[in-house]
DNA sequence: ATATTATTAGGATTCATTACTAAATAAAAG
DNA sequence: CTTTTATTTAGTAATGAATCCTAATAATAT
């Protein structure tokens, strides 16, 4: 997404275009993984570094809202992903990391849930567990 | 679950079955619903008045560890239930209300995704989505 | 019954997140 | 371009869920 889409997007939610949010939509864009708010700011002062944290969370939450970003909750703290393709997110409840595992079974058991239940679902599903790398370690 | 069969499975898990672990245990087994730490302390409270809620998180914490319950995370804080029937956990995120929906599917689901991850699964996968009640009000 | 060891109550503390507000600024209007 | 306006921001204070700490207590083994 090129400096112009980016404006086009955040207009296009309905709220101005300022510095701030366009670095954190173009870098939510871009991003792998799922960083947490202050790993959003770490990375975002880079190119700004004016921008508040506070700000990062406002802007975080509008594109939630927007639907642009997703938030991931785990026991510590939450993590946000682009709205890219839909996946599992496995969280490790031993070590906190996020996994994805992608697949079309995930769009069937989303629009049977969807369905069955009056939800507009936001995002990918998650599951809780331990992974390998914890398991191994007794 | 009996009195018996409580102290039993407490102290299957290598715990002591104290008086406070055991109503919190003995009511996780048996609740419906999606309580919080707090809603715990307030409910075992009524039968034990002098529990305090840091034994409850403590405790909460020892049973989920155990595999007896498990935790659903949510943008407003940790919601806790039993480990009855697996289901999927609707997280509403604009009121924060949980709905189970219950299916074969989800078992096919998880068998999928622990196979291909070498996750040791816990609990029921969660989708967090806007439900019927808040769509309909704007 | 006594010794050993885990557990608890209750308050202090932590830390992710939100609230607040004066100053700055994007966008609209003239 | 300049003025107007309504938003947005930075920075800090406040909140609140969850954890930590420790002397006192209680469960269990002997």
């Amino acid at each position: 997404m090129d400096t112009v889409a980016v404006i086009d997007a955040i207009r296009g939610m309905g709220l101005k275009a300022t510095p701030q949010r366009m670095a954190v939509a173009e870098y939510m864009d871009g991003v792998r993984g799922h960083p947490s708010a202050e790993d959003v700011h770490r990375e975002i002062k880079k190119t700004h570094p004016t921008v508040s944290l506070s700000t990062v969370y406002k802007t975080l939450d509008l594109l939630r809202e927007r639907g642009m970003v997703s938030e991931v909750s785990t026991g510590s703290g939450s993590r946000y992903e682009g709205r890219g393709t839909l996946h599992v997110n496995l969280v490790c409840e031993r070590c906190g990391r996020i996994d994805d595992l992608e697949g079309e079974f995930v769009h069937e058991l989303l629009l049977r849930v969807s369905v069955s239940t009056g939800y507009e679902i936001r995002g990918s599903p998650q599951v809780g567990g331990v992974c390998g790398q914890c398991r191994s370690v007794q």
